[in-house]
DNA sequence: CTAATATAGACCTTTGTTGTCCATAATAAA
DNA sequence: TTTATTATGGACAACAAAGGTCTATATTAG
């Protein structure tokens, strides 16, 4: 259970890109350079974040890649989800087994028209509780952030001096 | 990013174990049939189980499994921990990138004694606290708790009838 | 002793991650 | 128009992790 160096890659580019905001297009080779990372595989990050619209790319000479909306508008769980895929955190895989038909709920929520979850049973309910939280803090730290974040520090160095 | 079945599993058999307190020392067979599960694979998870102190096993004619310590004290988070690994749900992987030392922190922290963090950067900052969120609310929710309110949705579904 | 039970390791298959390479398309500039 | 530059997409491969089976071994109640 852990993010995968994509994702990794990927916060890192947008983080360039958004730092960069003023000469736009930045290329892959600048961004390969500034991420220590190879220009092939990166270049299939870039096209999946191009795919899902958080950036545009031109092709041809001085071409290369920007974000497609403002970066307080990018956030990490959108970032994590175009990378990790939108599955959920939990999945149950033998909702047929004995135990599911004596422990969970079935009778409760089948006849109660005031609440129409699905199949929620109580395994899910606490783990998809967790994956809400998750999403939640991710969607309230956006690229922007980041770097206003850093950039405050820095003045702050600036300062102290 | 998902949990893995085997994580699945073991909250399932740590249910099991909960419900059947009484008649101490479930066997392999008897969990198997009840998740659906092989006896092999099965044996295999309740085993870490027992390392980490999550259950207790013995061997022998009548031997079994049984809880270690209270269904009260045994968290999602526990569990989830021993089969998933406790690595960092975040690593970064290219710290000696040129951007790394541009855009991380370095200066601030180094002289500043009144915070002891070690090399926090700012995006490790970010996941760092979802993975803490995270944790927290898992921890907030044990194989009793389950019990409970499974206990509290068939009483309710008596009360109708 | 014997049957029942858990444990540990070897082994296998499937799937996902990380990565390279090449052919193709688009585009700005000469 | 031609050329150099840039992104795109597909094929492929190495590697790691997940999921699962099988067998030999140790432990213990009866
Ligand atoms: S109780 Fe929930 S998690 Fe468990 S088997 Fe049923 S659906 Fe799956
Ligand atoms: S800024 Fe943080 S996440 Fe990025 S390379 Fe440095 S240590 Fe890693």
């Amino acid at each position: 259970m852990q993010f995968s160096k994509s994702t990794d890659y990927a916060l890192h580019a947008l983080i360039h890109l958004g730092h960069s905001e003023r000469c736009n297009n930045v290329g892959i080779k600048e961004l390969s350079g500034a991420l220590g990372v190879s220009e092939s595989y990166l270049s299939k990050i870039m096209s999946k974040l191009r795919q899902d619209g958080i950036v545009r790319a031109v092709s041809g000479v001085n071409g290369g890649y920007e974000l497609a909306r403002p970066a307080d508008q990018i956030t990490f769980l959108d970032v994590i989800q175009v990378i990790e895929g939108r599955q959920q955190l939990f999945e149950c895989s033998n909702s047929s087994s004995r135990q599911h038909r004596l422990l969970a709920e079935e009778g409760a929520a089948q006849r109660d028209q005031n609440r129409p979850r699905k199949n929620e049973c109580l395994v899910e309910k606490v783990m998809n509780g967790a994956e809400q939280h998750l999403h939640q803090y991710l969607q309230e730290h956006t690229i922007q952030s980041v770097l206003d974040e850093a950039f405050k520090r820095c003045s702050h160095e600036v300062n102290k001096k």
